[in-house]
DNA sequence: TATTAATTTTAGGCATACCTAAAAATATAA
DNA sequence: TTATATTTTTAGGTATGCCTAAAATTAATA
């Protein structure tokens, strides 16, 4: 159990590796935090060190790093403090969804956890933030809801999107462009063999993207 | 003009240097800023070179410091996040007064000056904190007459009678045998834990009046 | 399997922002 | 006005979190 608060960079290195884990269950590479932090490998390895002392983390030399129990703990709750602020930053200051993460990326490290159970509350306990991610509660407990990628739909089958995987202002740019956001509806009418591209359809209008763009988003069939 | 974000720490010392100079006009011992800050003066000299090569304050060796414009123009927009930042953790999330100093000393640091305007715009514009402090504009103008009930006062901040809100002879008659009318100059020098009474100053003479009279005279802070 | 390529770690450095101890400058008091 | 006290600065050191270059290890390929 972490007794000491936690350094910015030591928060966004345990954010990384537990998003990069899949919910703990990966071994995590140097050079996979490396890239997502853009931090060169030789200082991960530095700083994996020091979580690994601090129990957040187990590593092994040359074989990658697993995120422990009280790391997930932490990692969560920095998730919730992203989200709830982002809920906030859309809801009650009136960004543009994809103006948000930016900001919250600052705001998450702001350590008072009662503050983020005030705001919370005053949020009135939001399950989901704007890009549709959910919200893990005070203890850290997130409600399942059940997703699949764009890429899993199959041919002639329909879902609303829920969630954008990839958090990045040019691919947030991207989807603005194809008019794609929380809540479009998308329909599946071919999928081709060349490059495994999905063709969709979105407010009546035919359009082609990659495999690489659709598994990037996740949509909720109906 | 300070092109260059500033770190938490430097925004902490211009700060500090604003708050101890009296609106710039006084020269601050190196002293002074190592006792508010709780930093070895040794290292405020380090500090206080550097801000210096930024040109955001004049330094002269043995000498003290003296906050430049544009010194003062940053410290006025931390002043400005911090105070906002303080009446959205008191008004929207109902935090007491005395518990949100420490948050807003963190949230006073995220960066982003679009977030600040829009909070300012979300809270409508309020003129002074839960404090009773004045929050400069996105100028950093601080509307000078503002007024606040005396009981507002902080202990050793002073203000000129500008209203009496209670029209009421035995009022006014308890007022004039205190020596109290429009225009007088009056010092807070203690709040009493126990009843809320303040003792003031006024001709430099010593007296104590209850909390029910003070919120019944408005002053303007000076 | 041997060689090459890629990944990861070690070793040594650097800037920031702090520290202590001692020297220098200034202020105070006898 | 000289001695003493206080303030401020200099000099040298430390932890954090990053860097580059080179060595160690692991993975890929011929």
């Amino acid at each position: 159990m972490p007794n000491n608060k936690l350094t910015k960079s030591e928060e966004d290195y345990i954010k990384t590796i537990f998003n990069l884990s899949e919910f703990g269950n990966k071994q995590v590479s140097t050079n996979s935090i490396s890239k997502v932090l853009k931090i060169e490998p030789a200082s991960v390895t530095d700083m994996v060190k020091k979580l690994s002392l601090k129990k957040l983390i187990y590593h092994k030399k040359y074989k990658g790093s697993q995120i422990s129990k009280s790391g997930i703990k932490v990692a969560l709750q920095i998730i919730r403090k992203h989200r709830l602020w982002e809920v906030f930053l859309h809801e009650k200051l009136n960004f543009k969804w994809d103006k948000i993460h930016n900001i919250a990326e600052e705001l998450e490290h702001v350590s008072s956890s009662k503050l983020i159970d005030k705001l919370d509350d005053y949020l009135k306990y939001p399950k989901i933030d704007p890009h549709g991610d959910p919200i893990p509660n005070k203890l850290g407990v997130i409600e399942s809801n059940i997703k699949i990628s764009l890429s899993d739909l199959k041919i002639f089958e329909s879902g609303i999107v829920s969630r954008i995987i990839k958090e990045d202002d040019d691919f947030f740019k991207l989807l603005k462009k194809l008019n794609i956001q929380i809540g479009t509806k998308i329909k599946v009418i071919e999928k081709l063999e060349f490059d495994n591209s999905l063709e969709i359809i979105i407010d009546n209008k035919k359009l082609l993207i990659s495999k690489k763009i659709a598994s990037n988003i996740k949509i909720t069939k109906i």
